[in-house]
RNA sequence: GGUGGGUUCGUAUAACGGUUAGUACUCGAGAUUUUCAUUCUCGCAAUAGGAGUUCGAUUCUCCUACCCACUACCA
């Protein structure tokens, strides 16, 4: 029996969305899209202490801005879908929304003896911790501990139902068995088995804010929302017997998801896992987006520093999965196509920088001139250049293959629309001697007597043959002419330029330099 | 500490018992170019360590080391 396939992105609306967060979203929306299935987005907001504002909206602008886009619990606007349509059938797809719908399954846990309640304060389990560090043991809250603890496996039946009524803060948690292997499929690790005896007794429900915890919250909503494959990060790995077990509890393991595991992104240098720090100290992006906490302060985003979002994706995808040939350069269809389960790397991948720059770099060039001139305008408006568009057209499509992000433009170009203000010292040093710059001053007044087409291909061809008919150093003779328009011995070549800039600038230029330096 | 996961050039990865261990990024050298950039060519550089299984182990098993995650009424 074929199920359809349908995966889910659930993150938690604690803070802007990591670019690994967004790797896993990728990696689900890839699967589901090469499945022909469904890619869900569901907000699992059932810790109120940790909710911070803005969140949410930053997740799934940021997976939109990557082209990302949910089928279901998202809608057109991209809102949380809280009312249930033909679209959007298991709405809300926000937790805390969801409240009324938990709390019966961990009752129908506890009536089937799956589950218990439990009636200790913090304070109690603290210091039963302590007391078992203390003596250099772990306190695990299961079989071994639970009938000396307060419950209702532990207390009479009369004390406990009484309890239920008068207090507020009890909680249901699990009954783990005692000694149970259970063995466990993953779709990138295969076979992995836990005995039951290193796991505790987890919450599943709260009673003081009537929420569940997210093992109850994920394992009923996967189960509500026909989830068939759950891929997620690898620090669930170690809940993972627990959810089985749950599956089981409930009677569902027939249509149990199968799992996946990723391994987390790693930092450039050092141990430890990718943190937002790691990119403040390293300069480079760990979030797609911008994001300002409630502090003022500001990270750094992979949109605002320059990144194309298909580069972004298409190196995200890179870092812990390969397509088994050599190529690199992956659109998202083809990532679609190409993207395979098996293929999924076991370790955690350090992110590298200059990788990611690369990437940005190789789309840069492919983007086509108008886009790029659309990014440019702004930024020489800022400069105070007014340019007409077309020639910024003509500037950029020369440019391009030698920048990583929209924003080198200025650095490499800024000759182009004005003039040098001052001359590099050690090109001057290098090329500005009499005997160079008295021959480039005759190749100016060439330039400036030009009467053919005064185009690149026009005067390229008779420059050259001026220059090598006289039996002039080119490159000297050149690289006068450079320090001239440009101010340094780097840029276009100087027909480029010529015409770029037109005979009256270049004229200025030349008698700029002569008042400078002669 | 306990439990689980992981380990191929600096980095990302290929080679799913037999290869001079491949590719890309970075770095270095050279060529091309009027300079710079691009492009091209070449180069540097790895199977964590130790046992075992096998005619043969990067690949399978075990041990050690190291790394990561989890160990909350957080997700």
């Amino acid at each position: 029996m074929e199920r359809r396939t349908r995966v889910r992105f659930a993150p938690s609306p604690t803070g802007p969305l990591h670019m690994g967060g967004v790797r896993t979203a990728l990696y689900n929306y890839l699967y589901a899209k090469q499945k022909g299935g469904d890619f869900i987005i569901r907000i699992e907001d059932t810790d109120s202490h940790r909710f911070v504002p803005g969140a949410e909206q930053y997740i799934i602008e940021s997976l939109r801005w990557c082209g990302i886009i949910p089928d279901e619990g998202v809608d057109e606007n991209g809102k949380v879908v809280e009312v249930a349509s033909e679209k959007h059938p298991h709405a809300p797809y926000r937790q805390s929304q969801r409240k009324s719908i938990y709390r019966q399954y961990a009752e129908q846990l506890v009536n089937a003896g799956f589950a218990y309640y439990a009636f200790d304060t913090a304070e109690e389990l603290t210091a039963a911790r302590e007391a078992k560090e203390s003596v250099g043991e772990t306190f695990i809250y299961n079989h071994s501990t639970r009938l000396n603890l307060r419950n209702s496996l532990s207390l009479p039946e009369t004390e406990w139902k009484a309890l239920l009524e008068q207090r507020t803060d009890w909680t249901v948690r699990f009954k783990m068995p005692e000694n149970t292997v259970v063995k466990m499929d993953d779709m990138i690790r295969g076979h992995v088995e836990v005995n039951t005896n290193t796991l505790d007794d987890k919450v599943l429900w709260k009673r003081a804010d009537e929420l569940p915890t997210y093992h109850l919250a994920n394992i009923v909503d996967d189960h509500l929302m026909e989830i068939s494959e759950v891929i997620r990060g690898e620090e669930w790995l170690p809940s993972l017997p627990l959810h089985y077990l749950l599956y089981q509890a409930f009677g569902w393991q027939d249509t149990m998801p199968r799992f996946a595991h990723l391994s987390l992104l790693l930092k450039p240098v050092g141990n430890g896992k990718l943190s937002k720090r790691d990119g403040d100290k390293m300069g480079f992006p760990v979030f797609p987006l911008q994001w300002t906490n409630a502090e003022g302060e500001t990270s750094h985003g992979y949109r605002e520093d320059g990144y194309f979002p298909d580069a972004f994706v298409n190196l995200l995808a890179m870092l812990g999965w390969n397509p088994g040939t050599e190529q690199e350069i992956f659109s998202m269809e083809e990532l679609i196509a190409a993207f395979s389960m098996d293929k999924v790397q076991k370790a955690g991948a350090k992110f590298n920088p200059d990788k990611a720059k690369w990437y940005n770099k190789e789309y840069l060039r492919t983007k086509s001139d108008d886009l790029l001139s659309d990014a440019f305008m702004p930024i020489l408006e800022a400069k105070g250049v007014k340019a007409e568009r077309d020639y910024v057209k003509k500037v950029v499509s020369l440019i391009k293959e030698r920048a990583t992000f929209v924003a080198d433009f200025w650095d490499i170009a800024s000759y182009l629309f004005v003039a040098p203000s001052e001359y590099n010292e050690k090109d001057v040093n290098k090329f500005w001697k009499e005997e160079n710059y008295s021959l480039a001053f005759k190749v100016a007044d060439f330039i400036l007597a030009f009467d053919g087409e005064f185009t690149k291909e026009g005067i390229e061809g008779p420059l050259e043959e001026y220059i090598r008919g006289n039996e002039w150093p080119m490159g000297k003779v050149m690289n006068c002419l450079r320090l001239a328009l440009v101010g340094a011995s780097s840029g276009l070549g100087i027909a480029d330029i010529v015409t770029l800039i037109g005979k009256e600038e270049f004229g200025r230029r030349i008698d700029a330099i002569k008042a400078r330096l002669c």
